[in-house]
RNA sequence: GGAGGGAUGGCAGAGUGGCUAAAUGCACCGGUCUUGAAAACCGGCAAGGGCUAAUACCCUUCUAGGGUUCAAAUCCCUAUCCCUCUACCA
Protein backbone atom coordinates (compact mmCIF):
# COMPACT_ATOMS: atom_id res chain seq x y z
CA UNK A 1 0.00 0.00 0.00
CA UNK A 2 1.25 3.28 -0.87
CA UNK A 3 1.26 6.38 1.75
CA UNK A 4 -2.20 7.82 1.76
CA UNK A 5 -0.17 11.44 2.96
CA UNK A 6 2.62 10.83 -0.85
CA UNK A 7 -0.99 10.20 -2.78
CA UNK A 8 -2.56 13.34 -1.35
CA UNK A 9 -0.07 15.41 -1.76
CA UNK A 10 1.39 14.68 -5.36
CA UNK A 11 -1.32 12.30 -6.73
CA UNK A 12 0.22 13.07 -10.19
CA UNK A 13 3.32 12.46 -9.50
CA UNK A 14 2.28 8.57 -8.09
CA UNK A 15 0.36 8.13 -10.91
CA UNK A 16 3.42 8.88 -13.33
CA UNK A 17 5.56 6.72 -11.51
CA UNK A 18 3.10 4.10 -12.36
CA UNK A 19 2.65 4.45 -15.73
CA UNK A 20 5.74 3.06 -16.12
CA UNK A 21 4.56 0.13 -14.97
CA UNK A 22 1.47 0.43 -17.57
CA UNK A 23 -0.77 0.75 -14.55
CA UNK A 24 -3.23 3.39 -15.74
CA UNK A 25 -4.72 5.66 -12.82
CA UNK A 26 -7.47 7.71 -12.93
CA UNK A 27 -6.37 11.09 -11.54
CA UNK A 28 -9.52 12.86 -11.79
CA UNK A 29 -11.68 10.52 -9.66
CA UNK A 30 -8.63 10.34 -7.39
CA UNK A 31 -9.32 14.21 -7.26
CA UNK A 32 -12.51 14.17 -6.47
CA UNK A 33 -13.27 11.22 -4.11
CA UNK A 34 -9.95 13.21 -2.13
CA UNK A 35 -11.39 16.89 -2.18
CA UNK A 36 -14.67 14.94 -1.01
CA UNK A 37 -13.14 13.19 1.82
CA UNK A 38 -11.65 16.43 2.79
CA UNK A 39 -14.64 18.61 3.05
CA UNK A 40 -16.93 15.05 4.87
CA UNK A 41 -13.99 14.92 7.53
CA UNK A 42 -13.69 18.58 8.10
CA UNK A 43 -17.86 18.71 8.45
CA UNK A 44 -17.96 15.54 10.31
CA UNK A 45 -15.26 16.11 13.16
CA UNK A 46 -16.69 19.90 13.26
CA UNK A 47 -20.07 18.07 13.95
CA UNK A 48 -18.33 15.61 16.62
CA UNK A 49 -16.63 18.19 18.50
CA UNK A 50 -19.87 20.13 18.74
CA UNK A 51 -22.30 17.46 20.45
CA UNK A 52 -18.55 16.27 22.62
CA UNK A 53 -18.68 19.96 23.79
CA UNK A 54 -23.13 19.81 24.13
CA UNK A 55 -22.54 16.43 26.29
CA UNK A 56 -19.66 17.60 28.56
CA UNK A 57 -22.71 20.62 29.28
CA UNK A 58 -25.43 18.15 30.00
CA UNK A 59 -22.96 16.49 32.29
CA UNK A 60 -22.16 19.22 34.81
CA UNK A 61 -25.50 21.20 34.33
CA UNK A 62 -26.71 17.12 35.41
CA UNK A 63 -24.09 17.40 38.55
CA UNK A 64 -25.17 20.55 39.88
CA UNK A 65 -29.17 19.60 39.91
CA UNK A 66 -30.46 21.22 37.16
CA UNK A 67 -32.92 20.72 34.08
CA UNK A 68 -31.78 19.12 31.10
CA UNK A 69 -34.57 18.54 29.08
CA UNK A 70 -34.33 21.31 26.41
CA UNK A 71 -30.24 20.78 25.80
CA UNK A 72 -31.41 17.16 25.24
CA UNK A 73 -33.49 18.68 22.30
CA UNK A 74 -31.06 20.83 21.04
CA UNK A 75 -28.60 17.68 20.40
CA UNK A 76 -30.81 15.78 19.29
CA UNK A 77 -30.90 17.43 15.72
CA UNK A 78 -27.36 17.54 15.81
CA UNK A 79 -26.96 13.71 16.88
CA UNK A 80 -29.15 13.30 13.46
CA UNK A 81 -26.76 15.23 11.33
CA UNK A 82 -23.78 13.87 12.96
CA UNK A 83 -24.60 10.26 12.13
CA UNK A 84 -25.49 11.24 8.57
CA UNK A 85 -22.20 13.17 7.72
CA UNK A 86 -20.50 9.95 9.71
CA UNK A 87 -21.56 7.53 7.38
CA UNK A 88 -21.17 9.47 4.21
CA UNK A 89 -17.74 10.10 5.27
CA UNK A 90 -17.23 5.93 5.76
CA UNK A 91 -18.22 5.30 2.21
CA UNK A 92 -15.82 7.77 0.31
CA UNK A 93 -13.59 6.50 2.36
CA UNK A 94 -14.03 2.95 2.14
CA UNK A 95 -13.94 3.78 -1.62
CA UNK A 96 -10.81 5.64 -1.37
CA UNK A 97 -8.99 2.90 0.62
CA UNK A 98 -10.36 -0.34 -2.41
CA UNK A 99 -8.98 2.61 -4.96
CA UNK A 100 -5.73 2.51 -2.79
CA UNK A 101 -5.40 -1.69 -1.66
CA UNK A 102 -5.21 -2.05 -5.57
CA UNK A 103 -2.56 -0.11 -6.75
CA UNK A 104 0.82 -1.74 -6.87
CA UNK A 105 4.03 -0.25 -5.78
CA UNK A 106 6.18 2.27 -7.35
CA UNK A 107 9.61 0.69 -9.31
CA UNK A 108 12.57 1.62 -7.86
CA UNK A 109 14.29 4.33 -9.68
CA UNK A 110 17.03 0.98 -10.81
CA UNK A 111 13.90 -0.75 -12.90
CA UNK A 112 14.40 -1.08 -16.15
CA UNK A 113 11.44 0.88 -18.70
CA UNK A 114 9.69 -2.29 -20.16
CA UNK A 115 6.44 -3.36 -20.71
CA UNK A 116 6.78 -7.72 -20.78
CA UNK A 117 9.69 -10.20 -19.85
CA UNK A 118 10.94 -9.21 -23.41
CA UNK A 119 11.98 -6.35 -22.26
CA UNK A 120 13.71 -7.70 -18.67
CA UNK A 121 17.61 -6.55 -19.02
CA UNK A 122 20.11 -9.41 -17.80
CA UNK A 123 22.41 -8.38 -14.87
CA UNK A 124 24.42 -11.46 -15.10
CA UNK A 125 25.52 -14.79 -15.87
CA UNK A 126 26.95 -18.21 -13.89
CA UNK A 127 28.01 -20.89 -14.72
CA UNK A 128 29.07 -23.24 -18.12
CA UNK A 129 26.38 -24.99 -20.02
CA UNK A 130 26.89 -28.39 -19.61
CA UNK A 131 28.14 -30.56 -23.02
CA UNK A 132 26.27 -33.20 -23.55
CA UNK A 133 27.26 -35.62 -26.75
CA UNK A 134 24.22 -37.55 -25.95
CA UNK A 135 20.83 -37.35 -26.78
CA UNK A 136 19.38 -35.26 -23.37
CA UNK A 137 16.31 -35.89 -22.27
CA UNK A 138 14.16 -33.78 -20.21
CA UNK A 139 13.23 -34.10 -16.36
CA UNK A 140 10.33 -35.61 -17.07
CA UNK A 141 11.44 -38.83 -18.65
CA UNK A 142 14.68 -39.20 -16.66
CA UNK A 143 12.28 -38.22 -13.51
CA UNK A 144 10.25 -41.53 -14.67
CA UNK A 145 13.53 -43.74 -14.27
CA UNK A 146 13.64 -42.72 -10.36
CA UNK A 147 10.13 -42.37 -9.11
CA UNK A 148 8.83 -39.20 -10.88
CA UNK A 149 4.88 -40.06 -11.11
CA UNK A 150 1.88 -37.46 -12.79
CA UNK A 151 -0.63 -40.62 -13.61
CA UNK A 152 -0.95 -41.33 -9.94
CA UNK A 153 -1.16 -38.10 -8.78
CA UNK A 154 -3.91 -37.68 -11.62
CA UNK A 155 -5.63 -40.30 -10.25
CA UNK A 156 -5.55 -38.94 -6.82
CA UNK A 157 -5.93 -35.20 -7.03
CA UNK A 158 -6.10 -34.39 -10.94
CA UNK A 159 -3.79 -32.51 -13.13
CA UNK A 160 -0.62 -30.75 -12.09
CA UNK A 161 0.21 -32.40 -9.18
CA UNK A 162 3.08 -34.97 -8.76
CA UNK A 163 3.61 -38.30 -6.80
CA UNK A 164 7.59 -39.04 -5.99
CA UNK A 165 8.47 -42.54 -4.73
CA UNK A 166 12.09 -43.80 -4.13
CA UNK A 167 15.28 -42.35 -5.13
CA UNK A 168 13.46 -38.68 -6.38
CA UNK A 169 11.63 -38.57 -3.06
CA UNK A 170 14.71 -38.84 -1.46
CA UNK A 171 16.53 -36.28 -3.98
CA UNK A 172 13.54 -33.88 -3.43
CA UNK A 173 14.01 -34.03 0.30
CA UNK A 174 17.79 -33.58 0.33
CA UNK A 175 17.65 -30.31 -1.63
CA UNK A 176 15.05 -28.96 0.68
CA UNK A 177 17.12 -30.11 3.72
CA UNK A 178 20.34 -28.76 2.08
CA UNK A 179 18.93 -25.34 1.68
CA UNK A 180 17.41 -25.14 4.85
CA UNK A 181 21.15 -25.98 6.47
CA UNK A 182 22.98 -23.75 4.53
CA UNK A 183 21.12 -20.37 4.78
CA UNK A 184 20.08 -21.06 8.76
CA UNK A 185 24.18 -22.54 9.53
CA UNK A 186 26.10 -20.29 6.57
CA UNK A 187 23.74 -17.33 5.55
CA UNK A 188 22.66 -16.10 9.02
CA UNK A 189 18.61 -16.95 8.52
CA UNK A 190 16.55 -18.28 11.78
CA UNK A 191 14.78 -20.74 10.56
CA UNK A 192 10.65 -20.73 11.19
CA UNK A 193 7.83 -23.50 10.94
CA UNK A 194 4.89 -21.64 9.94
CA UNK A 195 1.30 -22.34 9.85
CA UNK A 196 0.22 -23.19 5.39
CA UNK A 197 -3.24 -22.18 5.86
CA UNK A 198 -3.74 -18.27 6.56
CA UNK A 199 -6.64 -15.83 7.25
CA UNK A 200 -7.77 -12.94 5.20
CA UNK A 201 -5.53 -10.19 7.04
CA UNK A 202 -2.46 -11.67 6.28
CA UNK A 203 -3.07 -12.17 2.73
CA UNK A 204 -3.68 -8.58 2.87
CA UNK A 205 -0.76 -7.83 4.47
CA UNK A 206 1.78 -9.28 2.04
CA UNK A 207 -0.34 -7.86 -1.14
CA UNK A 208 -2.25 -10.90 -2.40
CA UNK A 209 -5.29 -9.89 -1.81
CA UNK A 210 -7.74 -7.84 -2.35
CA UNK A 211 -6.70 -7.91 -6.16
CA UNK A 212 -5.37 -11.66 -6.73
CA UNK A 213 -8.01 -14.03 -5.13
CA UNK A 214 -8.34 -16.00 -8.07
CA UNK A 215 -5.18 -17.48 -7.35
CA UNK A 216 -5.45 -18.96 -4.19
CA UNK A 217 -6.77 -21.59 -3.02
CA UNK A 218 -9.59 -20.48 -0.32
CA UNK A 219 -10.72 -23.52 2.47
CA UNK A 220 -13.93 -23.09 4.77
CA UNK A 221 -13.90 -23.68 8.41
CA UNK A 222 -17.84 -24.67 9.53
CA UNK A 223 -18.39 -23.79 12.58
CA UNK A 224 -21.06 -25.33 15.11
CA UNK A 225 -23.61 -22.50 14.47
CA UNK A 226 -23.35 -22.78 10.85
CA UNK A 227 -20.86 -19.77 11.00
CA UNK A 228 -17.84 -20.17 8.37
CA UNK A 229 -14.14 -19.04 8.75
CA UNK A 230 -12.30 -18.76 5.42
CA UNK A 231 -8.33 -19.69 5.88
CA UNK A 232 -6.32 -19.74 2.35
CA UNK A 233 -3.48 -21.86 1.45
CA UNK A 234 -0.40 -20.19 1.41
CA UNK A 235 0.57 -19.50 -2.19
CA UNK A 236 4.16 -18.71 -1.03
CA UNK A 237 5.95 -19.68 2.68
CA UNK A 238 6.27 -15.35 2.60
CA UNK A 239 3.06 -14.73 3.24
CA UNK A 240 3.29 -16.96 6.66
CA UNK A 241 6.61 -15.46 7.85
CA UNK A 242 6.28 -11.80 6.78
CA UNK A 243 2.82 -11.50 8.61
CA UNK A 244 4.60 -13.12 11.29
CA UNK A 245 5.94 -9.33 12.21
CA UNK A 246 2.44 -7.99 11.74
CA UNK A 247 1.43 -5.37 14.13
CA UNK A 248 4.75 -5.04 15.63
CA UNK A 249 7.04 -2.49 17.11
CA UNK A 250 11.16 -4.16 16.64
CA UNK A 251 13.63 -3.74 18.55
CA UNK A 252 15.73 -1.13 16.31
CA UNK A 253 18.41 -4.20 18.25
CA UNK A 254 16.69 -6.81 16.92
CA UNK A 255 17.30 -5.55 13.15
CA UNK A 256 17.74 -7.02 10.93
CA UNK A 257 15.61 -9.64 11.19
CA UNK A 258 16.28 -12.80 8.81
CA UNK A 259 13.96 -16.13 8.45
CA UNK A 260 14.12 -18.88 6.68
CA UNK A 261 11.41 -20.70 5.95
CA UNK A 262 10.74 -24.63 3.87
CA UNK A 263 6.72 -24.78 2.98
CA UNK A 264 4.43 -25.86 0.61
CA UNK A 265 3.15 -23.15 -1.99
CA UNK A 266 -0.47 -23.90 -3.71
CA UNK A 267 -0.93 -22.02 -6.45
CA UNK A 268 -4.29 -22.18 -8.35
CA UNK A 269 -2.53 -20.68 -11.43
CA UNK A 270 -6.06 -19.64 -12.76
CA UNK A 271 -6.02 -19.46 -16.51
CA UNK A 272 -2.40 -19.71 -16.93
CA UNK A 273 -2.01 -22.54 -19.20
CA UNK A 274 0.19 -22.54 -21.95
CA UNK A 275 3.67 -22.55 -21.60
CA UNK A 276 6.21 -24.55 -19.15
CA UNK A 277 2.85 -27.02 -18.59
CA UNK A 278 5.05 -29.89 -18.89
CA UNK A 279 6.20 -31.92 -16.08
CA UNK A 280 7.04 -29.99 -12.84
CA UNK A 281 7.58 -26.85 -13.73
CA UNK A 282 3.74 -25.49 -12.96
CA UNK A 283 2.19 -26.94 -10.36
CA UNK A 284 -0.86 -26.32 -8.31
CA UNK A 285 1.62 -27.72 -5.00
CA UNK A 286 5.06 -27.42 -4.80
CA UNK A 287 8.14 -27.19 -2.47
CA UNK A 288 9.86 -23.56 -1.37
CA UNK A 289 12.16 -22.69 0.62
CA UNK A 290 11.76 -19.00 1.72
CA UNK A 291 14.12 -16.10 2.55
CA UNK A 292 12.64 -13.08 4.38
CA UNK A 293 14.41 -10.05 5.71
CA UNK A 294 12.92 -7.01 7.44
CA UNK A 295 15.36 -4.81 7.77
CA UNK A 296 15.38 -0.51 7.87
CA UNK A 297 14.82 1.63 5.41
CA UNK A 298 17.95 2.82 4.10
CA UNK A 299 19.33 -0.70 4.30
CA UNK A 300 16.97 -2.56 2.13
CA UNK A 301 18.97 -2.44 -1.55
CA UNK A 302 21.73 -3.64 -0.31
CA UNK A 303 20.00 -6.47 1.51
CA UNK A 304 18.06 -7.27 -2.12
CA UNK A 305 21.71 -7.34 -3.72
CA UNK A 306 22.60 -9.37 -0.27
CA UNK A 307 19.72 -11.80 -0.19
CA UNK A 308 19.86 -12.41 -4.14
CA UNK A 309 23.27 -13.66 -3.69
CA UNK A 310 21.79 -16.04 -0.98
CA UNK A 311 20.01 -17.80 -3.48
CA UNK A 312 22.44 -18.05 -5.65
CA UNK A 313 24.72 -19.60 -3.33
CA UNK A 314 22.67 -22.12 -3.51
CA UNK A 315 22.42 -22.61 -7.61
CA UNK A 316 26.33 -22.56 -7.26
CA UNK A 317 26.55 -24.68 -5.19
CA UNK A 318 24.14 -27.29 -6.72
CA UNK A 319 26.64 -26.41 -9.52
CA UNK A 320 23.78 -25.07 -11.82
CA UNK A 321 24.18 -22.20 -14.70
CA UNK A 322 21.59 -19.69 -14.16
CA UNK A 323 21.74 -15.92 -15.18
CA UNK A 324 20.42 -12.97 -12.80
CA UNK A 325 17.47 -10.75 -14.61
CA UNK A 326 16.54 -7.06 -13.12
CA UNK A 327 12.72 -7.24 -13.91
CA UNK A 328 11.22 -4.29 -15.77
CA UNK A 329 8.65 -1.96 -14.93
CA UNK A 330 6.11 -4.00 -16.60
CA UNK A 331 6.85 -7.03 -15.21
CA UNK A 332 7.13 -6.76 -11.70
CA UNK A 333 5.15 -8.20 -9.11
CA UNK A 334 1.93 -6.37 -7.64
CA UNK A 335 3.80 -5.19 -4.26
CA UNK A 336 7.42 -5.08 -5.47
CA UNK A 337 9.31 -2.01 -6.02
CA UNK A 338 12.63 -4.12 -7.42
CA UNK A 339 13.09 -7.63 -8.67
CA UNK A 340 15.61 -9.81 -9.61
CA UNK A 341 14.73 -13.43 -11.15
CA UNK A 342 17.01 -15.75 -11.05
CA UNK A 343 16.94 -18.08 -14.30
CA UNK A 344 18.28 -21.90 -14.20
CA UNK A 345 19.50 -23.37 -17.28
CA UNK A 346 17.28 -26.33 -18.04
CA UNK A 347 19.20 -28.55 -21.23
CA UNK A 348 16.08 -30.79 -21.69
CA UNK A 349 14.38 -27.89 -22.42
CA UNK A 350 17.02 -25.29 -24.16
CA UNK A 351 15.46 -22.32 -21.90
CA UNK A 352 16.64 -20.53 -18.73
CA UNK A 353 13.55 -21.30 -16.31
CA UNK A 354 12.71 -18.83 -13.18
CA UNK A 355 13.84 -20.72 -10.07
CA UNK A 356 14.07 -18.05 -7.70
CA UNK A 357 12.35 -14.80 -7.48
CA UNK A 358 13.84 -12.10 -4.97
CA UNK A 359 12.09 -8.71 -4.38
CA UNK A 360 12.18 -5.94 -2.34
CA UNK A 361 8.98 -4.19 -1.36
CA UNK A 362 10.23 -1.23 0.48
CA UNK A 363 7.29 0.28 2.53
CA UNK A 364 4.81 -1.23 1.09
CA UNK A 365 4.08 -4.29 2.74
CA UNK A 366 4.89 -2.62 6.45
CA UNK A 367 2.57 -0.21 5.70
CA UNK A 368 -0.09 -2.97 5.32
CA UNK A 369 0.99 -5.07 8.26
CA UNK A 370 2.00 -1.83 10.83
CA UNK A 371 5.28 -3.15 10.99
CA UNK A 372 7.63 -0.08 12.55
CA UNK A 373 10.49 0.13 14.42
CA UNK A 374 11.44 3.60 16.65
CA UNK A 375 14.13 5.45 15.27
CA UNK A 376 16.33 5.96 18.22
CA UNK A 377 17.40 9.21 16.55
CA UNK A 378 14.20 10.62 15.53
CA UNK A 379 12.63 9.21 18.41
CA UNK A 380 9.52 8.62 15.81
CA UNK A 381 8.08 5.21 14.94
CA UNK A 382 8.90 4.36 11.55
CA UNK A 383 7.74 1.74 8.81
CA UNK A 384 10.44 -1.15 8.05
CA UNK A 385 11.57 -2.69 4.97
CA UNK A 386 10.47 -5.54 3.88
CA UNK A 387 12.20 -8.18 1.18
CA UNK A 388 11.78 -12.14 0.05
CA UNK A 389 13.54 -14.34 -1.85
CA UNK A 390 13.04 -17.77 -3.15
CA UNK A 391 15.92 -19.94 -1.92
CA UNK A 392 14.68 -21.59 -3.86
CA UNK A 393 12.21 -23.10 -5.28
CA UNK A 394 12.82 -26.77 -4.84
CA UNK A 395 10.80 -28.32 -7.43
CA UNK A 396 12.34 -26.93 -10.27
CA UNK A 397 15.73 -27.36 -8.79
CA UNK A 398 15.10 -30.84 -8.61
CA UNK A 399 14.17 -30.07 -12.49
CA UNK A 400 17.34 -28.73 -12.53
CA UNK A 401 19.89 -31.15 -11.10
CA UNK A 402 17.93 -33.76 -13.09
CA UNK A 403 18.44 -31.98 -16.65
CA UNK A 404 22.32 -30.71 -15.67
CA UNK A 405 23.48 -33.21 -14.23
CA UNK A 406 22.19 -36.05 -16.27
CA UNK A 407 24.38 -38.88 -18.09
CA UNK A 408 25.00 -40.28 -21.31
CA UNK A 409 23.63 -43.61 -19.46
CA UNK A 410 20.70 -41.86 -17.81
CA UNK A 411 22.14 -42.11 -14.52
CA UNK A 412 22.51 -38.43 -12.45
CA UNK A 413 25.52 -36.99 -10.97
CA UNK A 414 25.03 -36.06 -7.42
CA UNK A 415 26.26 -32.75 -6.10
CA UNK A 416 29.14 -33.20 -3.96
CA UNK A 417 27.04 -30.92 -1.13
CA UNK A 418 24.18 -32.75 -1.71
CA UNK A 419 25.78 -36.43 -1.30
CA UNK A 420 25.78 -36.65 2.80
CA UNK A 421 22.28 -35.75 2.68
CA UNK A 422 21.94 -38.89 -0.26
CA UNK A 423 23.49 -41.53 2.47
CA UNK A 424 26.78 -40.55 0.32
CA UNK A 425 25.08 -41.72 -2.77
CA UNK A 426 27.51 -39.94 -5.91
CA UNK A 427 25.71 -41.09 -8.78
CA UNK A 428 21.61 -42.07 -8.95
CA UNK A 429 20.78 -44.74 -11.41
C1' G B 1 -17.06 -31.61 25.06
C1' G B 2 -18.55 -29.12 30.23
C1' A B 3 -17.59 -24.86 33.86
C1' G B 4 -15.44 -20.37 34.72
C1' G B 5 -11.80 -16.05 34.09
C1' G B 6 -9.51 -12.56 30.93
C1' A B 7 -7.88 -8.99 26.50
C1' U B 8 -6.12 -1.38 28.52
C1' G B 9 0.03 2.61 25.98
C1' G B 10 6.95 -0.27 24.12
C1' C B 11 6.09 -3.78 28.57
C1' A B 12 3.64 -4.66 33.33
C1' G B 13 -0.74 -3.00 35.49
C1' A B 14 -4.92 0.51 37.87
C1' G B 15 -9.37 2.07 36.19
C1' U B 16 -17.42 -0.04 36.37
C1' G B 17 -21.17 5.79 32.72
C1' G B 18 -19.31 12.44 32.26
C1' C B 19 -13.70 15.95 35.76
C1' U B 20 -9.70 9.51 32.17
C1' A B 21 -6.11 9.35 26.41
C1' A B 22 -6.12 6.80 30.85
C1' A B 23 -3.06 6.33 37.81
C1' U B 24 1.44 3.76 39.03
C1' G B 25 5.91 0.99 37.95
C1' C B 26 9.50 -0.50 34.28
C1' A B 27 11.69 0.80 29.64
C1' C B 28 12.99 5.06 26.72
C1' C B 29 14.65 10.41 25.92
C1' G B 30 16.67 15.15 28.13
C1' G B 31 19.00 17.31 32.44
C1' U B 32 21.51 17.72 37.59
C1' C B 33 25.38 15.18 40.14
C1' U B 34 30.11 12.29 38.57
C1' U B 35 36.92 12.03 35.89
C1' G B 36 33.47 8.49 33.35
C1' A B 37 29.57 5.13 34.35
C1' A B 38 25.93 3.35 37.81
C1' A B 39 22.68 4.97 41.68
C1' A B 40 19.80 9.12 43.26
C1' C B 41 17.05 13.39 41.94
C1' C B 42 14.32 16.79 38.29
C1' G B 43 11.69 17.00 33.62
C1' G B 44 9.59 14.70 29.20
C1' C B 45 7.30 10.44 26.94
C1' A B 46 0.77 6.54 23.19
C1' A B 47 -0.60 6.01 18.16
C1' G B 48 -3.22 7.38 13.82
C1' G B 49 -5.73 11.24 11.27
C1' G B 50 -7.65 16.39 10.04
C1' C B 51 -6.43 21.57 9.49
C1' U B 52 -1.93 24.56 9.18
C1' A B 53 3.76 27.76 6.66
C1' A B 54 4.34 25.85 11.51
C1' U B 55 2.12 26.07 16.10
C1' A B 56 -2.49 26.28 18.36
C1' C B 57 -6.64 23.52 17.88
C1' C B 58 -9.88 19.45 16.50
C1' C B 59 -11.23 14.11 15.57
C1' U B 60 -10.44 8.87 16.31
C1' U B 61 -8.47 4.71 18.96
C1' C B 62 -8.60 0.92 25.74
C1' U B 63 -8.96 -7.06 20.95
C1' A B 64 -12.75 -6.64 16.62
C1' G B 65 -17.80 -5.70 14.93
C1' G B 66 -22.70 -4.28 16.32
C1' G B 67 -26.09 -2.01 20.12
C1' U B 68 -27.96 1.12 24.52
C1' U B 69 -27.09 6.47 25.99
C1' C B 70 -27.00 13.44 25.25
C1' A B 71 -22.30 10.90 26.81
C1' A B 72 -18.98 4.19 26.79
C1' A B 73 -12.36 1.60 28.46
C1' U B 74 -16.66 1.20 31.82
C1' C B 75 -23.48 -1.37 30.33
C1' C B 76 -25.67 -5.20 26.48
C1' C B 77 -24.97 -8.67 22.12
C1' U B 78 -21.70 -11.31 18.67
C1' A B 79 -16.88 -12.86 17.04
C1' U B 80 -11.67 -13.79 17.75
C1' C B 81 -7.73 -14.90 20.82
C1' C B 82 -5.61 -16.23 25.64
C1' C B 83 -5.79 -18.54 30.60
C1' U B 84 -7.68 -21.94 34.63
C1' C B 85 -10.40 -26.25 36.17
C1' U B 86 -12.67 -30.67 34.11
C1' A B 87 -13.55 -34.55 30.48
C1' C B 88 -11.60 -36.84 26.23
C1' C B 89 -7.53 -37.79 23.04
C1' A B 90 -3.04 -38.71 18.42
Amino acid sequence: MLSKKQLRLDIKAVANALKKRYFYFDVDQFFELESNRKKNQIETENLQNLRNMQSKVIGKAKASGEDVKSLLKNIADLSTKLNLSKSNLQLIQSEINVIILSMPNIPHHSVPNGKSEEDNIEVSKWGKLGKYDFDVKDHVDLGAMYGLDFETAVKISGARFSVMTGKIARLHRALTQFMLDRHSEVNGYTEAYVPYLVNTESLIGTGQLPKFEADLFKTYLHGEKGETKTLYLIPTGEVPVTNMMRDMIIKESDLPLKFVTHTPSFRSEAGSYGRYTRGLIRQHQFEKVELVQVVKAQDSYQALEVLTTHAEDILQALELPYRKINLCAGDLGFSAAKTYDLEVWLPGQNVYCEISSCSCFEDFQARRLQLRYKNKETNKLELLHTLNGSGLAVGRTLVAVLENHQQADRSIKIPSVLQSYMGGLEVMN
